[in-house]
Order: structure tokens, then C-alpha cells, then sequence
DNA sequence: TCCCAAGTTGACCGAGCGGTCAAATTAACT
DNA sequence: AGTTAATTTGACCGCTCGGTCAACTTGGGA
């Protein structure tokens, strides 16, 4: 119960501000529970925060099991695979702001962000199965680090972009127009991948390279 | 002279740890100097920090500066911005995962960041004007997002990479297969924009809304 | 040679950090 | 009611943080 709100506070907290910024003291008053708690229950501040990044990234595994499992074509699977992280994204970007944070800054958590990654990995893999080649430039992974450029760029960048989006980029209908900008773009890229699959070697537009 | 080295030795250590986990006394240490002088130059941490920040965005300005002003159909443009764009990269993808960590963590100094984004915004839409529309959903504004989320993504994940891609994702030959990537993936997209712009309404394979 | 400004430094400050611990409080069971 | 374990807390620790400052050194011009 205590241990609960701790963990709420101190998501809250290092989604907003990255592990470095927060003290366990920000987290306890937060919390609404004095300082010693946090370590009664969570043995240091850098457990603490494995704990929360365990959090997310079983909330967005589980987010995206059902959605990706389903049937229907590429085309389909894709579309529900990236309104699955963009649904999710929408309940936690803090989240996706804390581990690009974490990544930009060395982190001794990588090894649990990596474990997490490899998760979502397996998603993208599964539905562009068949569609590309196994290894080269157009192999599942580059997709997949590009996909999640694409949807996580947007909430990352959001508080720099006020003056280029005139507005909020995170109110609900530019979200909505981000999420039709994504769609496009996979649309593009499985056209793309499409022709490259119909006639090898005449691929899309390949002018010069 | 030693101001040179602590700005040196700062972008260093900002790239390596973010802002929040670097202290004065690491700065000065690394400059070889003593703390009380990096005060006499800077002032203060965090105008270190800015003019930092500012020394990387006018270099990457001026990187893109010549290589967007040239001749050349929008093809060409863009696979040349996007190339200035990652050669100036491999020189400084410390500075991406610096941007990245602090867009993540609420940075005080988001203003900073915001500008340089901009001029990096400018050169997009250069190349993509009149090829897309001046609203909704490809506008240059979400091309500008998607492009730096493409290309970003790769030097900020790579450090947690390494199990799905095998092996050292900087390593030279994996660096030129995400150049490879890069490539394609914007000849898919100028592709199907320009698919759309020859018959409008009839776009790129948008099976489903 | 003297002078003065620019540069450099060690000593120091108050504050906040992560973490510990013994004592007090509460909850649960007999 | 009595016992015991789980929880909560305030006081405290050593340490590092960003920042200040007076004193010292250096280097160039008159």
C-alpha cells in the first residue's frame, strides 16, 4: 500500500525529471511517507528505480500481446501493432521521455532497458515476418529502431516543438494527426517493401545510391 | 585556452552522463584544472551547460549549411540532407543522446534545445516544400519529427542494441547498413508522396482509415 | 623595474545527497 | 491482554554538491 504509492510517486517523478534529478527525498514527500520508507521497502534508490522500469515495461508488453497476436494481413497487424504503442504511449510518455533520458545519458540500468526493448522487438519481427530479408538494411531490426524513432520521437521532442506545431503537440487533436502521419508512413514503407517483394532489383525508386 | 579545455571536457562528460550526473569537479578534472576556474570562466554549471549546447547546435548548423542549399530535384536534397545529417552525427552522436536525455528529462533548458531544433526544422522544410501540404497530417513539421526520430533513434538505442543486433551497432559496417536504411526509407516516403501528389485521393495504398 | 589586470588556486560554506539505525508505532494473531 | 512481527519514523552519518572568496601567481605594457 505504502509500497504502492512510493512506486506511483517515484514513476510520477523520474518520468518527469530522469533518475539523476530526483532524490529519494522527492520521492518520499510525494509519496506522503518519510524518506526511511523508501529504503524499508526498496533497499536503495537505484532498485527502486529497476522496479519501476520493470513496471513499464510489463504494462507495455501486455499492452501490445493481445493487439499483435491477432490475425489479418500485414497491413492490418502493423497498423493495430503501432495504435497499440501509440494508445499506450498516450497513458505514459512520461515513460518514454525516462528511458530516452536514461539512454542519452549512460546508464547503469541498461541491461534491464535492453531486456525491455527485445520485448517490443519481438513484435515488430513477428509481423514484418516474411516481408523482409534476414539480414541487410531492410532486416526487421532497422525497422523497428525506426518505427520506434517515428512514435517515440513525437512525445520526446513535444516540449521543444511548441513554436514549429502552433499549439500543444500533445493535445488531443494533434495527437490524433500525429497518429494519422504514422499511418502513413507505414503505409509507405509496406508499399515500398510490397514492390521491392513483386520485382527484385526494380525497386521503389532507387534513383541513385 | 583553459576555457577551450573545459568546454571541451564538458561536452565530453554532458554526452557521457547527461547534465544532472556530471559534477563541476569532474569537469575540472578532466580539463585539468582546478573547480574554482571553471567558475571563472562559466559563471555557473548550468551556463557551462548552455554554451555547450550552443557551441553543438551552430556546428551542426553549419554542417547542414552547405549540403541543403544545393542544386537538385527533392530526391537529391533530401539524401543529401539526411547524409549531412548522419556524417555529422558519427562525430557527435554524444551530443544526440545529450539532446535526447535532457528532451526526456524536464531540462531547464529547453528553450536552447528548442532553438537549434529549429534551425534543423528549417532545412526540412526546404527540401519538402511543395511536396507536401502546409497542414494535417504531412506537413513537413511531422517529416521533420519522423526524419530525427530515424535518425536519432539509432545512436540512443545502440547501447542497448547489442543482443538484436549482433554485434557493436556504431561498428563501421553496421553504421553504413542504417545509412543503407536511412535511404530507403526516405525513397519510400518521397515516393509515396509523390504517388499521391500525381492522384490525389487515390494515395499510397491507405487500405483502411 | 614596477604595476596592474588577468588568471589560478586552496580553503571554505551551507545544503542536499544516499543510506543507516534504534526506537516508537501499528497490526495481527493467540 | 500479551506477544510478536511488520511498519514507520526522527535523528544522524559521511560525503559530495554548486558556489564563494581572499590570496597567490603570472604576464604584458610603461
Amino acid at each position: 500500500m505504502a509500497a504502492e504509492r512510493i512506486l506511483d510517486a517515484a514513476a510520477a517523478l523520474f518520468g518527469e525529471r530522469g533518475f539523476a534529478a530526483v532524490s529519494v527525498r522527492d520521492v518520499a514527500l510525494r509519496a506522503g511517507v518519510k524518506k526511511a520508507s523508501v529504503f524499508y521497502y526498496f533497499g536503495s534508490k537505484a532498485e527502486l528505480f529497476e522496479r519501476v522500469l520493470d513496471r513499464y515495461y510489463e504494462a507495455h508488453a501486455r499492452a501490445l500481446e493481445a493487439v499483435a497476436r491477432g490475425p489479418g494481413d500485414a497491413h492490418e497487424r502493423l497498423h493495430r501493432l503501432l495504435d497499440g504503442y501509440l494508445d499506450f504511449m498516450e497513458d505514459s510518455e512520461r515513460w518514454v521521455r525516462l528511458v530516452q533520458s536514461e539512454l542519452g545519458a549512460g546508464s547503469a540500468h541498461l541491461p534491464r532497458i535492453a531486456r525491455g526493448l527485445e520485448l517490443l522487438y519481438e513484435r515488430v519481427r513477428a509481423v514484418l515476418d516474411g516481408l523482409v530479408p534476414e539480414q541487410g538494411p531492410l532486416a526487421a531490426r532497422h525497422f523497428f529502431v525506426s518505427f520506434a524513432g517515428i512514435v517515440n520521437a513525437y512525445p520526446t521532442y513535444a516540449p521543444a516543438l511548441g513554436d514549429i506545431f502552433h499549439g500543444d503537440p500533445l493535445a488531443a487533436h494533434a495527437r490524433r494527426e500525429r497518429r494519422e502521419h504514422v499511418h502513413f508512413v507505414a503505409d509507405a514503407l509496406l508499399h515500398a517493401l510490397l514492390e521491392r517483394e513483386r520485382g527484385r532489383g526494380a525497386g521503389p525508386a532507387r534513383s541513385r545510391g
